[in-house]
Formats: structure tokens, C-alpha cells, sequence
DNA sequence: CTAACTGCAAAACTTTTGCATTAGT
DNA sequence: ACTAATGCAAAAGTTTTGCAGTTAG
């Protein structure tokens, strides 16, 4: 995990700093999507205008993504760090569970691209409802 | 269109006021998502708060619905008034193009909302890459 | 008429920018 | 030592809140 980590920043050239090992550190501690005020919180030591700039280096170099949860965003490992998935969230409380690719959707992204000739780099697929206690 | 808007207020027990029948009609005049900043922009007349307002409202009672667009959200008409679909956006340019609801994907979605428990009400597949111009 | 809606002022919150200082290799 | 990264101050941008005045039904 952390030589995973230490390679990414290396191959890109950049500072493997105390900033971003906590920063990287945090979400390898919580193993769930946080919010940028999630993670300003989280990084009491550390100015709020350097986790947005280090927010913005892992996004590029793939330590990070951005999923949305309504109409938020939250950040959560990318998936050198974390298998592909994506996100069933509650409407009312905020639960928030994972679930695999489905199977054909690669071939659909695929299907989609040739057809409107972009190539796709990303694709999320994002369910909300009610969660089992909220339905009640 | 305008019935049909008319009748969702009503429903609702909402006046149809004039900044209300305002919004609505940008838009049903540009035909594409906006972002909350355009939307300010073209509702000259009426106050920032007010629309905030009342896209509140919209989104409550289905006239619009929010999409995202990388990590911003843009507004557009909700499924009454716009056939459902989906968007694949140039990550370089912004260029926005829409696609049909692929076949099985209402089968998924009910096959994960199964699983997990949740009654879905929403459900957003979106595709970020690099248009036909931007990929030369 | 009166409850719902809007405008205005202000606050809270989020994100970006410029520059001087510090830390990593 | 030299460059990249950080902290600080400040600005810009977004969203929310409270209240007084106005409008739709």
C-alpha cells in the first residue's frame, strides 16, 4: 500500500511530504468516502488551502477520486488503492454502501464511446433511495 | 409543457408566480443543462436567494433535476418534461452530448436495489472523456 | 385577506490566488 | 543549494438565514 504510494509520487516526481503521507494516511485509515470538510477536520496540523492543493495532485495521479453523494462530493482512494466500485446512498440518512461493476457495463461504456466517438476515461454509476431503516 | 407545469404546482399546492414561470421558461428556451451561475445569470430580474429557492422547490416536485458535470452540478429538466437519459462529457472542452437509457439498466438497478435493501429513487451513469476535437 | 413568496442584508461556508517561508532530495 | 511544497492573508465565489415587504389565490 504505501510502496504503491511512494512509487505514484515518484513516477510523477513529486515530494513524498509529511502533508501528503498524512493526508494519504487518513484515507487509509477511514476505508470510507469523506468530505473535503471531513478531511480539513481530519488534518488538524495542516492549512486548509494545502489539502485542497494536495487534494488536486492525488486526483491527477490517481491516489484519490471524487464521487458525488447528492449533489456533494466526497473523496475517497482510487483504485490503485481500492477495488472499482460505486455507491448506493440514503436520501435520509447518508448510509452509504458499495457494490461491484456490474458485468456488462464495460461493454456498454465501450458500446457508448464508439458510438459518440469520445474515449472515456471515467464513468460513475450512483444509485440514492431509502436504506432499509429509512423505508420504514 | 406549460399544462403540464401548471399542474405539478397545483398538485403541490405552489403559486405559479412570475419568478417561478420565469425559471421554467429558460429552461424550456435553452434545451441544456445549466450551471447554477448561468441560471443567475439569466434570471436578471430576479434575486440570487429567490432562485435558489426556487430551484429547491423544482427539484422537490420534479421539474428539474441536478447532473453533474465532473465535480459541479448543472441543472436540467426532470424527467416530466425531458425524456430520461444520460450524458458523456468532454473532460477538455466541457462539450455535452446525451444517450439513451441503456436496455438493462433498470434491470440492474432493481437487481442491486434487491440486494442491498434500498428503494431507489434516483439513479445517475455519467461518462467523462475526450470528445472527437479534443482527442486529435 | 392572509398565507405563501420574494428581495435585501448579512453571515456562513467553500475554493482560489499571490507571495514569503520552509522542507525535501 | 535549488526547487517544490506549505502557510498565511486575502479575495472570490457559493449557499443559507432572518426578516420585512409584496403578491397570488
Amino acid at each position: 500500500m504505501d510502496q504503491d504510494f511512494n512509487q505514484l509520487l515518484e513516477k510523477h516526481r513529486l515530494s513524498n511530504t509529511n502533508a501528503r503521507k498524512s493526508v494519504f494516511a487518513i484515507f487509509i485509515k477511514n476505508q470510507k468516502p469523506l468530505s473535503m470538510r471531513d478531511l480539513i477536520a481530519a488534518c488538524k496540523d495542516i492549512d486548509r488551502v494545502t489539502v485542497y492543493r494536495i487534494v488536486d495532485v492525488f486526483e491527477k495521479i490517481g491516489v484519490l477520486q471524487r464521487i458525488q453523494q447528492g449533489w456533494k462530493y466526497k473523496l475517497e482512494l482510487g483504485d490503485t488503492f481500492k477495488k472499482h466500485h460505486h455507491h448506493i446512498t440514503c436520501i435520509s440518512c447518508g448510509a452509504q454502501e458499495e457494490f461491484d461493476e456490474p458485468e456488462w457495463l464495460d461493454n456498454e461504456v465501450a458500446a457508448i464511446s464508439k458510438k459518440h466517438q469520445f474515449s472515456i476515461q471515467q464513468h460513475s454509476f450512483e444509485l440514492r433511495g431509502l436504506c432499509r431503516n429509512c423505508r420504514k
